[in-house]
DNA sequence: GCAAGGTC
């Protein structure tokens, strides 16, 4: 009989591989798959076994609404905290589910990898719901792998004593999932809708609230307010200066500084009376700057923003990219303390022979390297160290920039403390105390590696008590006060992770998601500098509900989930509980929202006063505004209509037609790019086409259940049928796309560079260059059916005989035409024309049935 | 077009 077989699943391929090596010590072999797939033979529990080792890359689920509710027009915000909510794969392309439930057939036993954190817990019950077993099942079992550490020692010990997931911290993490997902949209649709429809220059397609951005936005506007509203004081100091041996050395005042002028003046009376300072103590000390605990995720993204310039999310990019090459372990970790079966011999002779630090190495290795600080052990995975030596030649600037800190904190980690002494003297002048501080180096320690965190060698010149100094001068200082800088980008990381918002993996992502949103901008040194629009959505929380934007929201929520975690209260209990509170808050909320509208009203202009005259209205003939702040759109103002138009290109009028069917000034919208096609549209059929059966309207990538248009899709002139019209599809429109179903339509306004375009896709089809003028004619290739095109050429370039400029053809069937075509992107589109000639038959939208429908098979660009 | 959490 066969042995059973184990499936072993970890959260993402490297563990996997790593726990394969352990547990086969090293006899496996490796198939490709979606993630890979480690065989081996062993034993488990007792028996031997067949094994096999794959990994999902993280959460397999993500919750969100059914399509129902996705229609922002048609759902009422408020509905959606009742919602029914459901999980769809979290990246449909890798078809992570199916991979689990093809390797579990004929499985025996499945043995959940996961990380040992709730979301790990959460994973777990996504990996047995993919494989088909079922958590309580005693002829196919379900076990859980508790692990600290990737290492041996820790995956062997976990291998003996399996236990069962833990379903509470599974659900913790629904219970998280649902309620984020439930006020973050009802809020984000709400306010997005509520000002945006308001306001023309707002700069911002979506106005985003969520429990973790939010209070983030909350901690750069609350820095914003106490620079904004801080009262400069001035204030007063005394410092008297000796000569001593030649040297200037001034003295700092016990007092340090007094925000009245009359007695700070009365004070240096009394001193410059005086004029005689007085040695009353010396005293030395011995201090030391102990060296770093290891390098966990947040420290790396404080050290680089503050040191490197680097943002975190610049920062995640570059520590993965070392990652997989190699050079780094694992940089997702809260992990500050090394596991207590940590290689630092074998971490440290990776870096023996490196020309940066080989020399410093070998000097840790020959005199003893210090075993590290405790630090924190959050269970997940080892501090951030180097894994492979590498040299500048090797990586690029930046790379080679965040992995050189890497190993100098590495290094310092295992370096002796930094020891040095305090002297500090005292002196008396008129009643008043002052004193100066010297301080000199004995044990550089770990500072000689990360040299920015020296101590600064100050020397002092021989004193001794009781001796009698003249003072030379008594400066009286002025000074004032000042304010604190923006947040720094550094310190709103320590604010997040002091807060609990955000995770090592996340926090790069919310402050990278406030920066998109145009609530903040980083400026030199990355400080963080709230925008008009963040500074007034947070005024607007603090006037309606302060919670909504303060870091206790999120301290709350994973309170409440904590419960459901540690199995003291019931999932769906907990959830109900938590949504009817924010719903509460959100129902007030929008009853408030006038509040909040007051300061966006003081600080945004209204539709009507934005935007520039742009094109004409087919209704009432007036001109209507362009507002070009994202989403850009047309706003009548006679009609408080509003068109929004295509996105992500630039508008322009097309001469002075109109549409036929309702009189609105055409516009040409031009794609961005060098080869963005550009092509017409009607503001008013764009946003309502007027034809049943188009069924791909341009830029709709979700349309939503109910078919309403999402802002920015619509119909342009290359998808209506407009039978006479001279920019539609059936008048523009030359052949089928050779790459999809749709339509090769002539770009009106490529001149010289004419060209094809597909209304579909982004096929782009040459045609003769430098011709004065291609147009599209009314007739049909008898062959072919193709419209015929007619082109001037260039009475320079014409590659006609007797200098003649006119041709009229096919392009598909015209000998010269055809020469002079060229497909500029897509497949292959000569060597393919049996797939032209079959997708000319399948028209995105067919005219009338006049040509696009019947075709000859063979018909085909016969000569390529 | 929307949240936050994994990871790629």
């Amino acid at each position: 009989m066969a042995p059973p077989k184990v499936l072993m699943i970890a959260e993402k391929p490297s563990i996997a591989l790593s726990i394969a090596s352990t547990i086969s010590g090293g006899q496996m072999h490796s198939r490709k798959g979606t993630t890979e797939v480690h065989e081996f033979e062993g034993m488990f529990n007792g028996f031997p076994a067949h094994f096999k080792v794959t990994s999902v890359t993280g959460h397999v689920f993500s919750v969100d609404f059914p399509a129902k509710y996705q229609d922002w027009a048609a759902t009422d915000p408020a509905d959606l905290f009742q919602a029914s909510i459901h999980k769809t794969e979290a990246n449909p392309k890798a078809h992570i589910c199916r991979h689990l439930s093809q390797e579990a057939r004929g499985c025996s036993h499945l043995v959940l990898w996961l990380d040992c954190d709730r979301e790990g817990e959460n994973i777990c019950f996504e990996v047995i719901q993919c494989t088909g077993f079922q958590a309580k099942d005693d002829r196919r079992k379900v076990y859980r792998a508790r692990f600290s550490s990737v290492t041996e020692k820790d995956i062997l010990k976990a291998m003996n004593c399996l236990v069962e997931p833990n379903e509470y911290e599974a659900l913790a993490v629904d219970a998280r999932q649902e309620i984020d997902l439930k006020v973050g949209v009802a809020f984000t649709r709400f306010q997005t809708s509520y000002f945006q429809g308001k306001y023309g220059n707002l700069d911002s397609r979506v106005i985003s609230y969520g429990p973790c951005q939010t209070p983030t936005l909350g901690f750069c506007v609350q820095r914003y307010l106490q620079i904004t509203t801080f009262k400069p004081e001035k204030f007063w100091a005394l410092r008297p200066h000796v000569m001593v041996d030649g040297y200037e050395l001034q003295l700092e005042w016990e007092r340090q500084k007094l925000f009245d002028l009359d007695v700070a003046l009365m004070f240096q009376k009394l001193v410059l009376q005086d004029r005689i300072l007085e040695v009353t103590d010396i005293s030395e000390k011995q201090e030391s700057k102990g060296r770093p605990p290891g390098l966990n995720t947040v420290n790396l993204l404080k050290i680089a923003s503050s040191a490197l310039g680097f943002g975190p999310q610049l920062t995640m990019q570059l520590a993965e990219r070392l990652y997989i090459q190699g050079f780094i372990s694992y940089p997702r970790t809260e992990s500050t303390a090394y596991p207590l079966s940590f290689d630092f011999k074998g971490t440290l002779g990776v870096l023996a022979n490196n020309p940066m630090w080989g020399d410093y190495v070998q000097g840790l290795l020959s005199g003893g390297y210090h075993k590290p600080q405790s630090g924190k052990d959050a269970g997940d995975h080892p501090p951030i160290t180097p894994m492979r030596s590498a040299n500048e030649d090797m990586l690029e600037r930046d790379s080679w920039r965040l992995y050189q800190y890497v190993c100098q904190h590495f290094l310092g980690t295992v370096s002796p403390d930094c020891k040095y002494t305090r002297k500090k003297v005292e002196f008396s002048i008129g009643g008043e105390f002052f004193h100066c501080i010297g301080l000199h180096v004995i044990v550089k320690g770990f500072t000689s590696i990360m040299p920015w965190l020296a101590v600064s060698e100050k020397n002092l010149p021989q004193f001794a008590k009781g001796d009698k100094i003249e003072v030379s001068k008594v400066e009286l200082f002025e000074g004032q006060t000042v304010p604190p800088d923006y947040l720094s980008e550094s310190e709103l990381i320590s604010l997040m992770e002091k807060n609990g918002i955000g995770t090592d993996a996340s926090i790069s992502v919310h402050i990278n998601n406030i920066c998109e949103r145009n609530y903040v901008q980083v400026q030199a040194g990355r400080k963080l500098v709230p925008t008009a629009l963040g500074i007034t959505l947070i005024r607007g929380y603090q006037c309606i509900d302060p919670d909504l934007c303060l870091p206790d929201i999120r301290g709350f929520i994973e309170q409440q989930i904590t419960l459901v975690a540690k199995g003291e209260a019931d999932h769906s209990c907990v959830v109900q509980h938590v949504l009817e509170q924010f719903k509460r808050k959100f129902i007030y909320f929008v009853k408030q929202i006038d509040n909040m509208d007051a300061l966006f009203e003081a600080q945004f202009s209204p539709l009507a006063d934005s935007g520039r005259a742009f094109s004409k209205c087919g209704k009432c003939l007036r001109y209507m505004k362009y507002i070009s702040s994202q989403p850009s759109r047309l706003y009548c103002g006679t009609c408080e209509e509003v068109y929004y138009l295509p996105q992500k290109g630039t508008i322009k009028l097309y001469k002075e037609l109109t549409c036929p069917l309702d009189n609105f000034e055409l516009l040409i919208f031009a794609m961005a790019g060098p080869e963005g096609k550009s092509f017409p549209l009607c503001p008013l059929c764009y946003n309502n086409p007027p034809f049943e059966g188009i069924d791909a309207l341009f830029g709709a990538s979700k349309t939503g259940g109910s078919g309403m248009l999402g802002k920015g899709a619509g119909m342009p002139c290359f998808l209506c049928p407009h039978p006479t019209c001279r920019h539609s599809l059936i008048a523009q429109g030359v052949c089928a796309c050779p790459e999809c179903n749709g339509t090769l339509v002539l770009d009106p306004v490529s001149a010289p560079k004419w060209r094809l375009y597909c209304n579909m896709c982004n096929c782009l089809v040459l045609l003769p260059q430098g011709a004065h003028r291609i147009s599209t004619t009314r007739e049909r290739c008898p062959e072919c059916d193709s419209t015929i095109i007619e082109v001037d050429f260039n009475k320079n370039t014409t590659p006609l005989e007797d200098g003649a400029t006119l041709h009229v053809g096919c392009i598909l069937c015209d000998d010269l035409l055809h020469s002079l075509v060229e497909v500029k992107h897509g497949k292959s589109f000569f060597k393919r024309a049996g797939k032209w000639a079959r997708a000319r038959g399948r028209g995105a939208y067919r005219g009338r049935g006049r040509g696009f429908g019947k075709m000859d098979p063979k018909m085909s660009f016969r000569d390529f």
